[in-house]
DNA sequence: CGGCGTCGTGAACGTTGTTCACGAGCGCAT
DNA sequence: ATGCGCTCGTGAACAACGTTCACGACGCCG
């Protein structure tokens, strides 16, 4: 079916559109008529490839999601050792955690827009799967040097704690970087990331 | 002026509406036409007490911080201890920071609409200076205990270090009550944040 | 009692996202 | 080649929203 085809280029073009608008103007400037006007089809045409803006906005999330993936990989590949940890590895543990951190407030800083829609956006009804799996790749990374920090922790309550930190950590980035409380330079944020996630690393050891 | 005096009911009654209605079904709820029908005025009447909606909506979030403000009272009401800290006072001081992040979650869990609206809303100019006199009074609760945990800060960083303690804080609550990520009970999430703030306390604390 | 000023009124405006009756374009059979 | 039918984009229309503003009612003072 030529059919088909037709209709994934018009998903592309308009994710691109979408993306360009919202990594430049913000959420808010994304606006139906503008979008159809900016990749020449009908208004009407958006909802024949999607079945609102919010999907067309989920699409975009994708995309971004995928960046930040690509974003800390590098900081994934660290290796994970096995049996009791010693003082150094737990140290590494503790790196590694904190570079996840200051890899997400350099992603934020980098990608301010993009990354603002991701919160921003007020999620109707359930999520669907590919974003809980997307989540779950970053969770993942949290999950493996807590391992070492904490051997005793079952697989649940590691993944809770994972959660709190990934939290925690994403309150520092969005409170800092948003003016709402104060503007705060990228610099001085990630000296305040690696305070608190390095307590945090430390507090939480199991000594 | 009698006129006067009828332009104040008229601002509290519109606060009130508005109050209810953000409280029952959310700040997304709040309409200028459904706000006017229920206190009973025009619609264009609501442009005299106040120059938007936006700026109703702040009227309502310093009601909220008011009562957020009785609602940490007692918790600060800690003594403070002076020269070298024991053990037992820097064990008194993690304790408090752990109520004091427990009452914050109590509080969002206790009036979740109430408490959205207060971050939902965009800002567009500069905040009122009473929202950052009530800021700062949280911000003060928070910075004695840390006197008590690290006496060797500048009050400077001692300032910014009780700003990343609510960040992180408020993202465990935000995160976690939030259905976006994943929705977990108050009493769940209760022990995530205690564990996190007193391992943030343990970490952070000179020895 | 009449003129004048003040202030609420609600119809109207500009922008939204979303829908749907229409018609253009295409393939196929006659 | 012509007519028929079906499909799918089109963009005018709709509903809901915040915000504005010309009008008219009401009250006060001369």
């Amino acid at each position: 079916m030529r059919n088909e085809e037709r209709r994934e280029r018009l998903r592309t073009a308009l994710i691109d559109a979408a993306e360009r608008t919202i990594a430049a103007h913000g959420l808010s400037a994304l606006k139906a008529r503008d979008l159809a006007k900016e990749v020449g089809c009908a208004l009407g045409a958006i909802y024949t490839a999607f079945p609102d803006l919010d999907a067309l906005i989920l699409a975009v999330n994708l995309r971004t999601l995928a960046l930040f993936d690509r974003a800390i990989a590098e900081v994934r590949l660290a290796p994970e050792p096995e049996g009791p940890a010693t003082p150094a590895e737990r140290e590494a543990a503790i790196d590694t955690l904190v570079r996840l951190a200051v890899a997400y407030l350099h992603f934020a800083a980098s990608n301010p827009a993009r990354w603002r829609a991701l919160f921003q956006h007020r999620m109707t009804g359930a999520l669907p799967d590919w974003y809980l799996v997307e989540q779950g790749r970053l969770f993942h990374a949290i999950e493996a040097p807590l391992r070492v920090l904490r051997p005793d922790l079952s697989e649940t309550e590691r993944a809770l704690l994972a959660r709190s930190l990934f939290s925690a950590t994403h309150g520092l980035v969005s409170l800092g970087l948003d003016e709402k409380l104060m503007a705060l330079s990228e610099r001085v944020l990630r000296g305040q990331i690696e305070t608190v996630v390095r307590a945090l690393g430390k507090g939480l050891a199991r000594e």
